[in-house]
DNA sequence: ACTGTGTAGATGCGCGTACAACGTTCTAAG
DNA sequence: CTTAGAACGTTGTACGCGCATCTACACAGT
């Protein structure tokens, strides 16, 4: 393997593949554990409690479809899926875009703000015992700082009507 | 709306769940790349990247299906949905167990550990471009550290045979 | 108004996963 | 030896996701 100046074309460290590893195992069991709970607490999936709860921090309860699914970090059509069964259980509705056709608002309910609330606990629940506490002050601000460089800001949601 | 819909001991900052959501974010993010590289170049899954890289880090060359399930965050019938496509694709082959007439074991071909080599320099690059060059020296002792907390003893496998 | 390019969502389809139930085999108690 | 229960792996089934595609609409240039 050729070395040029620059780190990157160093080889892998086994410790480093194991911190990488190491990375993937606990988010995913992290996840599942989170899931599980508002699964079993709730029946609501941790994509659905994704969705209402950006609803909820949003202007007037209602993003555009296109924000949502950039901030749920699902495609497109796999938003389409999800809100058509937030929707069949009332905790979700569509409204139209008066300025642009096109346009679809998903539109929090108060069902869906109560369902939110009632899930709310068990999933703030869920991140301290399997994430924040966990891991002490300082920790957190390390986690955050890198954070930080490994996801620089990329949603810069421009919200139009 | 207001973190604490519920009574929990402590309130949760919106900072400690901003870095839960950028965790979040970023990982679901590094793991798309990846996989996207590895699909594109190598017409290979990360799922089944991990079965060979498992595979080819066991004595033999073999592991039973219910240790391979563990390793790699899969059900047992997930599993099993996999190493019948990777056993179409002559990249692992099912062989008894003679000691334990319920065991099967999952073994790497030659032609696995090729495909293997193949693509683990598109798995190591992404790797490094997405995760490893970005933190530096510090951040990923920082980060191991972190991790041995969040998730103490994964991987302590016991096989049989 | 007309046409071409781009964007917003919805839909057909295939794939991969998990859950529950099942058959088989191992193990221990009687 | 017999039998109950657990463990291993597979199969039926349903579900959620993403890709490619489609329709409707927007906006610019002519």
């Amino acid at each position: 393997m050729t070395i040029t100046a620059g780190e990157s074309r160093e080889a892998i460290s086994s410790e480093e593949l194991e911190v990488w590893r190491m990375l993937q195992r606990a988010q995913v069991r992290i996840t599942r554990a989170l899931e599980a709970d508002l699964l079993v607490e709730h029946d609501l999936a941790l994509a659905s409690y994704d969705v209402l709860l950006q609803l909820s921090e949003s202007p007037g309860r209602r993003l555009r479809m296109n924000d949502l699914a950039d901030r749920v970090l699902l495609s497109r059509s796999g938003l389409t899926r999800l809100i058509d069964r937030l929707q069949r259980d009332g905790l979700v509705e569509r409204e139209a875009c008066t300025s642009d056709a096109r346009g679809l608002f998903a539109v929090l309910t108060d069902g869906g703000a109560a369902r939110l609330a009632e899930a709310a606990p068990t999933y703030l629940r869920g991140i301290r015992a399997q994430f924040l506490d966990v891991l002490d002050g300082d920790e957190l601000r390390q986690c955050a700082a890198m954070l930080n460089k490994l996801f620089p800001d990329p949603c810069t949601g421009q919200d139009s009507c």
